[in-house]
Formats: structure tokens, C-alpha cells, sequence
DNA sequence: CTCAATCGTTACAATTTTGTCACTCCCTAA
DNA sequence: TTAGGGAGTGACAAAATTGTAACGATTGAG
């Protein structure tokens, strides 16, 4: 559940914001009303994005969002700076020290919303847990690494890449041409048994699951559970 | 067989899209010279993923990426848009209005192939996207693979855990018992001088981006945007 | 400035990975 | 049933990867 940071002195806004968000999707809202507020917030619980309005009592809004892009904890969350009509100054001063995107008020909350999810969905599909749960078998993308049953398994590279192509798909036939093409970079269909080989690897070091690997004679192979 | 709706007035960048695609692999590709013809084209033909050129005669791209993404039947397309180089505001417009992606002309041809392929991959297998692209790196977690500007760069799998680790959060170090247990799965604080010989390694690949993988002495590493 | 700690760099040997070959085995179409 | 093509398998040598040691360079605290 993304946690959204409003950032507004004005409360009628931040219940606007907040109650657009909710309407939109789950997610968590935390609200502050000055600049440092706004700082130990970002600081402390690490919100997905920062809604950041410019003007602000205290600590304006440029030094809270260069403050932001300095730490090295609050440094890559996104923010959208809310600006008042016109200031073209301060939207390139606000685009200057890092922020993410910028509206003018007044706004249309359904604007806001467009934008909140994009950069949501951006940050996020940047850093989520890739990992591919499908029986016993667990693929983590980041560390490269296969579990079964929780039995962590050494692949090398190149069977991993193999292994991910069948298993992206479950029951799909890849044809040997694609898979040739997608692990080795092979683009003429070259006649080789490289292929076979790193199946059976493969299927050895799946153990009693080999077998989830499945031939299609003359087409490819295919992952299939069961 | 995915289709692409290449959308662009100049003739000779929908060919060397189209180019492209038809080395890379077996696309059906439709192609269209301004904003009607391409949402006409979109409607019809409901294409697996647009290229959208931002500039184009009567109605613009921002107004058939809006139009494209009110449609029903539309809506879900991927789009990948071409902008202008630098133009912030274009490319903030265009992820609000819902664009899936975005890249500055000039391009370089295999960087949009990759986002291309990775787009399409997408959404034909319901998963997240798993290519990070940040300034002119782009790592394909599918394939395990790095492209600088484009250019495709050989990592041996451990140099591509080393710099998913770092990539992952730009600006934040990663101490060095991290890294090590991370990459290597190393659980003690051992005393080892492989981690420095690897970020050296990843570093000659990285050719003039290496210095972007930054020391910070008696810490670790990170790696740093700019 | 000095010195110790840390990092960069090179070289090298052990190990792992990889593709190919030469079979054998099996499936299937005729 | 049989012949032919595809797939499984084991062995092997070339190539790539990897960790370590040695030494030089750099940094920063005092």
C-alpha cells in the first residue's frame, strides 16, 4: 500500500488530496503543514511520493525539496511540487533542485490523481521485488538465486535465463528459435545441441521436478506445473 | 505476432523503426503519419504497443495519447512516446496523460528495441517490469543484460548482481558487508579484497560511465546519477 | 607532514562454465 | 514394422569467470 506525503499549510487542500486518494485506491496519507514537519516525516517514514506545495510557512518549499534531494534516505522519492499560477520562476527553480513533476493551482484533483499514480507506479516498477512464486519453485530476480521447497538451488547465468523464459510462461511451448534468440543472442536458427544440453542440466539440478520441464518434440520446450 | 503502431511524419524514422523490429523479430508493423490516422489505426487494428512521436501534424501527440488512453478499447495499449531532447514539460505531460514510457530524440534504435521488447513482454505475461532504465543505463532482468546508450555490454553474472545492487538505489551507499552478503552470500565480515576487484571490473566495462560507481571510503560504494 | 588504513590495480592459477561432438535412445509418420 | 529425424546423454577441451596475493596509490586523522 503506497504511503502518499501531503505537504500544504492550507488544510482545505490536504483534505481535498486526501480524500481524492482515497477515492482513487489504497493508499496511506500523512499530512504535514510546515517545512520541518514536512522533513521528519519524509525522514521517519519514508513515504512513496511527496506532494509538496511551495508556498509554506517557515521553510519554503524550494529548501524542503532541496533538503529532500540531499539526504541520501529521501533522495529518491518522488515529488510533485503544487505552484501557484504562473510563478514560472518557481517551477523551474522547483524542476532545478529535482522534483518530479509540478502543477499549478488552482488544480483539477483528477490531474493530480494521473500524476500521483504514474509516478507511483514508476518508482515502484524501478525497485519491486521480482521474484516468480509458481509451486515449489522461487525466482528471485535480484539475486539471480532458484529455491526449491525453500532449498536454495546454484543455476549459472545461462540456465537461469533458460530457466526464467519457460517458467515466465507456464505451459507455453517456447520454441527452440526463441529460446536460442532470448539466452544466447543466436539470430540466424542456427543448427546446435547447446540447447539440449543446458535442458538436461538443467532438468539435473531441478532434481525430482526435472521432469516439470516438458519436451515439445520438433517445436521446444515448456514449463508446465503438475 | 506482435503489432506495433509506428506513429511519426517523418518517413524515414518509421522506417528505421520498422527496420528494426523486423531484424529483432517477427513484428506486424502498421504505420501512421498524424494524429487521426493514428488513432483510427489504433481503434481498428488494436495494436500490442504504440510509438508515439510527440510532434506531429494537426492534432499533437499529447492529445492522441489522451484520446488513446479515454478509449476503451484503447486504453490499455502501451505507449511509448518521442519527445524532443530536454523538453521536461513534454515528457511530464505525457506520463500523466498515461504514456508507458518515454525517450528523447535522438534515440539510439536498440535502446527503443529493448524498451519495446520489454513493454510488449509485459503486458502479453502479466508482470511487472523488470528494466531498470536510469539516465543512460538500461538492465534487463530478463536476460541479464546491460545496455549503455543502447549499446548492449557483456556482465558476467556476478558484475550483474553487483551493479543491480547499486543501481537499485541511486545516491545510497551499500556497505560492504552488504554487497557481500548480497552478491556472495558471504554472512561473516570477511576480510576480502574480491568485492574491490569486481567494482574495478564493472567499472572498466562501464567505460566512461565507471566513475559513476562512487567509493565511499570505509563504507562501501554507490552509484550516482550525473 | 606523517603514517596507517583503505582502495586501486595487475597478474595469475584454480575453478567453473560452455559449446560441441559422438554416440544412443525414442518417437512417429509412412 | 521400419527408417529417419529429433532428443537425451556423457565426455572433453576451450574459454570465461573468479578469488587471492602482492604492491602501489590515495586518503584523511592527528
Amino acid at each position: 500500500m503506497p504511503t502518499i506525503l501531503i505537504v500544504d499549510d492550507e488544510e482545505d487542500i490536504r483534505d481535498l488530496i486526501s480524500m481524492n486518494l482515497h477515492r482513487e485506491k489504497d493508499y496511506t496519507v500523512i499530512e504535514a503543514a510546515d517545512g520541518l514537519e514536512a522533513l521528519t516525516a519524509a525522514k521517519e517514514q519514508s513515504p512513496d511520493l511527496i506532494v509538496l506545495d511551495l508556498m509554506l510557512p517557515g521553510m519554503d518549499g524550494l529548501n524542503v525539496c532541496k533538503n529532500l534531494k540531499e539526504g541520501t534516505k529521501t533522495k529518491s522519492i518522488p515529488v510533485i511540487m503544487l505552484t501557484a499560477k504562473g510563478r514560472l520562476e518557481e517551477r523551474i527553480d522547483g524542476l532545478a533542485l529535482g522534483a518530479d513533476d509540478y502543477l499549478s493551482k488552482p488544480f483539477s484533483p483528477k490531474e493530480l490523481m494521473l500524476r500521483i499514480r504514474n509516478l507511483v507506479h514508476r518508482s515502484n516498477s524501478n525497485q519491486g521485488s521480482d521474484v516468480i512464486a509458481i509451486g515449489p519453485f522461487t525466482l528471485d530476480k535480484n539475486v539471480l538465486k532458484l529455491a526449491l521447497e525453500g532449498e536454495e538451488i546454484d543455476l549459472t547465468s545461462t540456465e537461469f535465463k533458460l530457466l526464467l523464459c519457460l517458467i515466465e510462461s507456464p505451459g507455453v511451448t517456447q520454441e527452440r528459435a526463441d529460446l536460442l534468440k532470448r539466452v544466447w543472442g543466436y539470430n540466424d536458427m542456427i543448427q546446435t545441441r547447446t540447447l539440449d544440453t543446458h535442458i538436461k542440466r538443467l532438468r539435473e539440478k531441478l532434481g525430482d521436478y526435472g521432469p516439470m520441464i516438458e519436451t515439445s518434440r520438433g517445436i521446444g520446450y515448456r514449463f508446465c506445473e503438475s
